[in-house]
DNA sequence: GCCGATTTGTCCGTATGTATC
DNA sequence: CGATACATACGGACAAATCGG
């Protein structure tokens, strides 16, 4: 896939500055100078630029420079932050995962489900119980319910392999975009038994509900993701009043 | 203050788009149509409603338009996601708040504040305890670390109202961006004092930790926040790969 | 303090490509 | 096929902030 040349100079950038290329709180070459080395226009660079900034790469500092602010993250096992699936985490960091499908069924979203999900009432799903693994390490209880009519031919064991590379590769679906929302909640015994977990230890866990959008617009997940706390991290950059 | 264009178009999207202006799922109008409603450019329309999309209300659709996805989320107490200091949190949901301050000390970085917080080694700085109540209720107890030298006159007076807004105000200290980690950690003592918590109910709690940089580039604040488990809710929008 | 060079911020107009209908 | 819609990219203009002389 051709990738665009914002992106290009946008990768390029972020390779350079994970690797050191810059010094923290050094300046980056001037937009001008960029342009230059890109062979492209201002505004091309600037669109690769105002993503670094997103990432909380860099800063921007108007008539000064772009200013290196990139520190490596001390490292946990599993990092969220981005709308990455388990398993792309997993290869990401090189390490082996795994996944095992405890409950595989359909249902109708009945008014708890709908109230939770957003699915209207009595619209038909597959509901799923996958534990991950990571270095044989239970870390996660996905509570996942998909839309059966975005999802057909689903079975347990693509679900025991990657859901998203049959969305993707096999369905040519695309996702979009996921509304996520962080909580602590108590645990529950069947966090206990699939996390292995024991109360008298921690009592609590992170939940992470998701909405999932694909490329027609259409909500077709709601996930449930309970993760052990000792484990669990998440990342984010937040940016001050301007866009 | 003169708002830029785009974000003023920016902010009245959004602002319709929250109102029930156009149904979920219903598409905006073009942008071309946005471009006479506003008499601006299509760059300019196109800025804000790429904002729209980083902040999951709107998606985009080439050949078709660009589509509403916003659903009132239901609404937790406090809730974060954003940038905004506490009290700017509570003041948007119109809720009584106050802040305690339990402690308020100088002291330079040891390796282990070094460690945690990025500061170098010998750095002074400002340490402060604080309790955020939000009707009455402690929901928040917060380790700040301020540089010291970034933060002058700084008081406890001050620190029990607002220090955004002594930073921002009085010393004229423009905040940028504040990179941040979450986790779930074991309560301990000092947790169960001041956020009246019994660890035979919750014994975890949420914790954000936060880096936050001003528009010199100087990290001048380091923050572990830690939260009630059952008033903490964090949100968010994660884009798949495009930017 | 002023001026000019540099750098980022905002905005515009235009052209072309691609997807949808 | 043509019309419409969003996506990418270019080039130019001016504003605003910074810095050095």
């Amino acid at each position: 896939m051709p990738r665009a040349k914002y992106d290009h100079i946008y990768l390029d950038l972020k390779e350079k500055i994970e690797r050191g290329e810059y010094a923290y709180q050094e300046f980056l070459p001037s937009e001008n100078t960029m342009v230059c080395t890109y062979g492209c226009s201002r505004n091309t660079v600037r669109r690769a630029v105002s993503s670094l900034v997103r990432d909380g790469y860099v800063q921007t500092m108007q008539g000064k420079g772009v200013r290196n602010i990139f520190r490596p993250v001390e490292q946990t096992l599993f990092t969220l932050g981005t709308i990455e699936s388990f398993r792309e985490s997993a290869l990401r960091n090189q390490l082996s995962y795994s996944t095992k499908v405890v409950l595989f069924t359909e249902l109708t979203a009945d008014d708890k489900i709908a109230l939770r999900s957003g699915f209207p009432r009595g619209t038909p799903l597959y509901y799923l119980q996958r534990v991950h693994y990571l270095e044989g390490k239970a870390l996660i209880l996905n509570h996942n319910y998909f839309l059966k009519e975005c999802v057909p031919g689903l079975t347990p064991e693509i679900a025991e392999n990657t859901i998203y590379g049959y969305l993707e590769n096999t369905l040519h679906m695309t996702i979009v975009n996921s509304k996520r929302v962080m909580t602590v909640e108590k645990i529950t015994e069947i966090d206990e038994k699939y996390l292995e977990l024991n109360r008298n230890d921690y009592n609590c866990l992170a939940v992470v509900t998701s909405h999932t959008y694909n490329s027609d617009g259409v909500m077709f997940e709601y996930t449930q993701s309970r993760h052990r706390p000792d484990y669990f991290s998440f990342q984010d950059n937040a940016v001050r009043h301007p866009v």
